[in-house]
DNA sequence: GTGGTCTAGACCACA
DNA sequence: GTGGTCTAGACCACT
């Protein structure tokens, strides 16, 4: 994993286990890594890892059962809500900036169409 | 102007200013207000303000005359390509964060359809 | 400030913060020590105080502005809602102990009576 | 029973258990539950149903006959000033805390007066 | 081994 | 100067 340097480190592993929570990589009820294992996985430190997880837990992602470890929330729905308000933000942040641009939504459909994926 | 916490200020009120460039609220060669006038509007600190020119001078967005003021590049060629890159850009990053949550080309043409601008 | 070693450093020095705002001792809106300071004040690390203005943040009892500081919050009624969620748990708590104990309100109120402070 | 995450488990359930010498439910000199049977009871580890023997027996609560089991200790003053002790730490906690919080004598008997059990 | 806390020391962005 | 993040390394309580 690439650290892009204008977000913090521990959001962005946030990011990156949500989205493979979405993308069904990560289960309900799965036991997540340690912390010290978070920390080699994506070569980050303890400590931040151990915050990753406290963030999330805030966040109701998942919850820790001390001595024991750290699980994803059980409840199926809150994958579902995740991924809905991810794609909704990315719309959100998309549409606004191109309207900004002068871009009309016709426009925009057109250049979807054209998109082509990136080697 | 509302700040998001997460991007440097200084960024945020340089994708603004491009934004106006781009939208025409601000013309080619037009004079910029000083550092005192755009700490002001922005309401963000005069080192601020200085930094925002120095990057965007670097980006050949505008340039500097001493005891004078800072004006807009007066290259017209420059405004269309500066739109043409931020639109690549949100398009790429909109594009690769909806295909990693699992939605297909169609979905997202059909979700922009479907959405309606915010009040 | 002892330290008392079953609760960790970081919450004993929230409740204090709190019990300060509580006896007027930190007025709504004012500025609290910086990270730096604080952790001088208090015999701790910075990161450590770092960590319990965003924990104190989060609860919504202060916020931040980079680079300038952390303030309390302005609201006034936050203060006496302090107060009264801080009475009332120390009350839930001494009367389920001494109710399990076998006490009976009377009883309690007259221990009450008979209380000394100490020196 | 419900885990207050603050305090270590082990001291939890030690609290518990003087709870019901006070209240008579646990009799002097009676056989305690065996480790697997605590650990059982308290829905905890064996590793900690252990160490709160371990820790009682250091207070002089009980004692071990090995092979046989664990006893509560016969000396029925033992009882009486378990309570007294509890209580008195709970009444010095309470006055200090609300003290603190800048309440008198007579609002906290007058609360006290007040205080409905909860269901 | 697991999570939780703490320290020391460092660097960055922002005012 | 301020807050925010990160690392390295350590110790503790609990399983």
């Amino acid at each position: 994993m690439n650290y892009n340097s204008e977000m913090p480190i521990y959001l962005q592993v946030i990011q990156d286990i949500k989205k493979k929570m979405v993308q069904g990589k990560i289960q309900p009820g799965e036991k997540l890594p340690s912390n010290r294992e978070l920390a080699v996985i994506y070569k980050i430190n303890q400590n931040t890892a151990a915050r990753i997880y406290r963030e999330m837990e805030i966040a109701e992602y998942c919850y820790t059962k001390r001595g024991i470890g750290t699980f994803v929330v059980e409840d199926e729905n809150m994958f579902e809500q995740i991924k809905e308000e991810m794609a909704e933000e990315l719309l959100r942040n998309f549409m606004t900036g191109m309207q900004d641009l002068g871009y009309k939504k016709d426009d925009i459909i057109f250049q979807i169409a054209d998109y082509k994926e990136e080697e």
